[in-house]
DNA sequence: CTCTATTGCGAACGTTTATTCGCATTCAAT
DNA sequence: ATTGAATGCGAATAAACGTTCGCAATAGAG
């Protein structure tokens, strides 16, 4: 921040500025999203702007920032009220949080998600996933004998990215009509739970034909030893 | 296309053309990707692009209509040689051909993954799944007691969105060094095989604790009786 | 009230980029 | 060889946008 504001007023425009900035990217998207556009939503002109914000990149950091804590708010709020329940229903309810807080705020979220390559977003899904380990160790100290607790990061990464990104884009799609959300849910609820409550092969039978490589497309050299 | 080329010379310009846009976004990221800077790469002039692409996007669909082709060349290539293995190896096989093929074309094929809701790539993610649910149709016929097949178009959707966003995210991440791409391309199996051949829950325990709702964080209405 | 630091303004500037247009060059049919 | 169509060129045009700068308005201390 440029500037630091000392008076009440300015406060208040710095403000209205990082509001205005995530109603123009919920309605125009980011592409469309100027430093004008912005300035005109608060009520305030482009030169005031850059007294507070370096430039636009920096005005773009304060929103995510603002939106990185309510994210953290809104994990803190759910989570002690799922601790109680299975694990399916655990998956369950906060595969519903997320759902609703993915497409709150006018499509915000989901329009900044679709960049988050682009954006500092990267620190944020990180933090995400760091609150959902959290959370799962939280889960272990009353439910010890459902899961297993030996993850290591990659379990994490992938539940994290699949249930993200799986949302995301059906939250996308033009056409909802293929199947509802409630379906969807129930899906990745399967899928989520099975794969936390399962470190192996479940089917008997599946135990027995072991793993016999396939040949892969394009060869490749030296493999890690198969840990499952 | 605005025209068609119908002499040998100026065939060869438009393929330079497309070729050299692949060059360009895979190298400077689609921000950077500029009409100006492919007709210098493909050693023609601007003025000559705009004569056989209407615009920029025609040009950008262009190239997104060579590459899916590719892609569904790969994809019928590498199939035939799984269908003979069990689920799991079938799965691996996949993911290990998905992954050599997203990093493939000097990160080009990533590059476009990333921005996928601006491109008609929407397209050819549902293609793509098309092309799964087939492979896992001519898979049933060899292996009709591993898999339950009513599968709704739910699961395919589930499936390779989680795939392919989570190796993307893999693929772009800065540091790679919290687990390597055979623990991942494992951890996928496990969710992958595990989800399909479940369609219901495994652990005989959870199955008396049933569906006990969360109270979800906003409370929402009418849902749909639970199929699982 | 007076004075100064803070705040606010928005037209103007410079850069970047997509796209066009008038003219030069090449092809291929006759 | 001639000629008309096809092809190729790249400076010029125009629009969009981020950012600055000089000046006006305001607040709050003395």
């Amino acid at each position: 921040m440029r500037k630091k504001p000392v008076q009440q007023r300015s406060q208040q425009m710095v403000d209205a500025l990082i509001e205005a900035a995530g109603q123009v990217i919920a309605e125009r998207g980011l592409e469309h999203f100027t430093t004008v556009q912005v300035a005109e939503r608060a009520n305030v002109s482009v030169g005031s702007l850059y007294q507070y914000f370096a430039n636009k990149d920096a005005l773009l950091a304060a929103l995510v920032d603002r939106l990185n804590r309510e994210m953290g708010e809104m994990v803190s709020r759910i989570a002690p009220s799922l601790l109680q329940a299975d694990p399916q229903t655990l998956v369950r309810g906060l595969l519903h949080a997320a759902f609703d807080f993915l497409g709150g705020r006018e499509g915000l979220y989901m329009e900044l998600l679709r960049n988050w390559y682009r954006l500092d977003i990267q620190r944020s899904l990180h933090r995400f996933e760091q609150q959902m380990l959290e959370i799962t160790r939280a889960y272990a100290l009353t439910h010890v004998a459902d899961l297993r607790l030996d993850h290591g990061p990659a379990k994490g990464f992938v539940i994290i990215n699949s249930v993200v990104f799986t949302l995301l884009r059906y939250l996308s799609l033009p056409n909802r009509a293929l199947f509802d959300r409630d379906r969807l849910v129930e899906e990745l609820t399967t899928m989520v739970a099975g794969y936390l409550s399962a470190g192996r092969p479940r089917n008997p039978r599946s135990k027995a034909a072991t793993v016999t490589r396939a040949k892969p497309g394009t060869g490749r050299s030296k493999r890690n030893p198969v840990r499952i």
